[in-house]
DNA sequence: AACTGATCCTTGAGTGCTCAAGTATCTGCT
DNA sequence: AGCAGATACTTGAGCACTCAAGGATCAGTT
C-alpha cells in the first residue's frame, strides 16, 4: 500500500520529468526561431516585465526563477549586451544591482508572449481539456510554491 | 475567453518549469549524495532495467529518455567507465550498439530505485493527496506520449 | 553487384545551468 | 568605532545537454 503509492510517486516524477524536456524543447525552439530568445530567457523577461516598475533584484529574479544567483548573472549577460535589458544601481544599497527592462525590451517581450501563449495553448490542448489544464495549473502551483 | 485560455496555458507551462526545477534538484541532490549517481544517469538505469534482458539499443534508449542520441551517448560513457553499463554489439546489425546493465549495475539500481520513491513521495505529499498525485500522473502521462 | 537513401552512432562546438570560492557591502552587537 | 556575520553579486571549473556534421552499416531498387 505504503509501497505502492512510492513507486507511483516515482513514476509520476519521470513522467514529470519527460513532460517536461518536450514542452520545454517546443517552447525553446519557437521562441528561439521567431524571435532569437531562448526560453530561458524569455522568463527572465517576463518576470521582469510582470514587476513594478520592470525591475527587479537579481536575487529575486533567482528565486523566482528557481535559480540560483550564478545562473542569472549567466543568463542576464547576454541580454544587457543586447539591449533588452540595463543594470541599475541601489542608491541606498551599494551590494545590489537591479535588472531593469529597457524600452526595446518590453517591446520585445510583448511579441514573444503572443508567440509563447499559443505554443503552450497547442501543446496542452490535444492530451488535455480546459479544465484538465486548469487542475494541472494548480496542482504544478502548489508544488513550485512548497519547492522550496 | 480563448485569450483568457491561451494566458492560463503559458502560466501553467510557466509553473510547470518551476516545479520540474526543484523537483529535479531536490531528485538530483539526494541521488548525487547518497550514491553519487545524477539523477539523469538514474533515469537511464530505470529505463535499462526495466527493459527485457535489462538491455537497450541507444536509439530507443533515446526515445524512451525524451534526449538526442547525442545525448544517450555522453551519459552512457560515464556509466560504462565506472562499470555499471556494458556495451553490447548486435550480431545481425552491425550499426546497433546495446546498452546493458551489469550486475554492479542492477544491484545499484535497486538501492537508488529506494531512494528514489523515497524522495519523489516525501517531495508530492506535502502539497498533493495520493488521488492528486494519480490525477498529475495521468495528466503528465498523457502530455508525454503526445510529446512528440 | 553497385548506387541511393535511411538508420545508428559518435564527435566538436556551444548553451545553460550548477557548486565552490572570492569580493564587496551592509547590519547588529559590544 | 570596530569587528562578526549575513547578504548581493561575480567568476572559474565542470556537467548535461543541444545541433550540425561525419562515418559506418544496412535495405531496397535497378
Amino acid at each position: 500500500m505504503s509501497t505502492r503509492s512510492a513507486t507511483d510517486s516515482l513514476d509520476t516524477a519521470l513522467r514529470f520529468t519527460r513532460a517536461h524536456t518536450a514542452m520545454a524543447k517546443r517552447l525553446d525552439a519557437v521562441l528561439s526561431n521567431r524571435h532569437g530568445i531562448s526560453y530561458s530567457d524569455f522568463q527572465i523577461l517576463l518576470h521582469l516585465g510582470a514587476a513594478p516598475n520592470t525591475r527587479m533584484r537579481r536575487v529575486d529574479l533567482a528565486e523566482a526563477l528557481g535559480l540560483t544567483a550564478s545562473g542569472v548573472t549567466r543568463g542576464l549577460g547576454p541580454l544587457e549586451r543586447i539591449g533588452l535589458v540595463d543594470r541599475e544601481k541601489d542608491p541606498r544599497d551599494a551590494r545590489v544591482a537591479y535588472a531593469a527592462l529597457t524600452e526595446t525590451g518590453r517591446a520585445l517581450l510583448v511579441e514573444m508572449t503572443v508567440s509563447a501563449q499559443e505554443v503552450a495553448s497547442d501543446w496542452f490542448t490535444p492530451s488535455c481539456s480546459t479544465a484538465e489544464v486548469a487542475t494541472l495549473s494548480a496542482l504544478l502551483g502548489a508544488l513550485a510554491g512548497s519547492g522550496r
